[in-house]
DNA sequence: TTTGCTTTACGAAAATACTCGTATTATGAC
DNA sequence: GTCATAATACGAGTATTTTCGTAAAGCAAA
């Protein structure tokens, strides 16, 4: 049996996956660095996080040398989906294509991105 | 100038949001009972977080008899849109096309939905 | 009116998430 | 080695969210 492990991350962990996915690989100093553009917060504050996010398997991490090296441990792409699905349960009834046409609706996409999403739809339709 | 709430509803408060927005206006009896079927909790937890929300402005109420109705204060569109924006910038890099292409690649829709999600696609387009 | 049931009000505990100060340890320059 | 620098470990404080116990108020039946 397969141990599911319930590690939905949190906001604070989604700033840190999102640089991590970025980089492949990363220093506490770096994705520190990196959440200084956007935010204010103290370096121990970014460390503990990832140790925290190491204990719960969101990150893999090398500490053969002194200063540790980390690495996601997740997917961009299944995080994203679990997101999604939590997303279209609880706020969108169930319905993906709710979602999906809120969120083309509300934003901005270009011709070209038009063009993937139609291409996608065609491919699906096929698909029944 | 505007003032402007920053009341992102929390989970809970978007499970409760999801019952009131479909019954209209509801009591905190008809809320619970509604939740119960999906989780565990007891009433006073529910009427707790009625009251917090309604601080917060999210519901209004109708307190003239002495069993108060509580309505949406706020539209499950913007409350999708809110959420979907944020979950855009912190999963998605900004690019909502990305987010459209992972929902309807992980989820199912039926070719119905995905003839809406056409025709939106083809007025889009015909806007630029 | 008394009793029992349902409701709201209030406050505080429990759980979770975020923050940071301080101590310790490793590393390299001298 | 000693010193300065930079990293990790640890623990605790703070904030936010969720939970619920208890009390008070209203209501309706007997």
């Amino acid at each position: 049996m397969t141990l599911i492990k319930n590690n939905k991350p949190t906001e604070s962990e989604l700033e840190i996956l999102q640089v991590l996915w970025n980089e492949e690989a990363a220093t506490v100093r770096t994705v520190h660095e990196e959440l200084l553009k956007t935010k204010d917060a103290g370096y121990t504050t970014t460390l503990k996080l990832m140790q925290i996010m190491f204990e719960k398997g969101l990150v893999t991490r090398d500490d053969s040398s002194k200063t540790h090296i980390y690495k996601p441990a997740v997917t961009r792409e299944n995080t994203q989906q679990q997101f999604l699905n939590k997303m279209i349960n609880t706020l969108f009834a169930g319905s993906s294509s709710d979602l999906v046409l809120q969120a083309l609706g509300g934003h901005d996409a270009s011709e070209a991105e038009l063009d993937k999403i139609q291409q996608l739809i065609s491919q699906l339709k096929k698909e029944k």
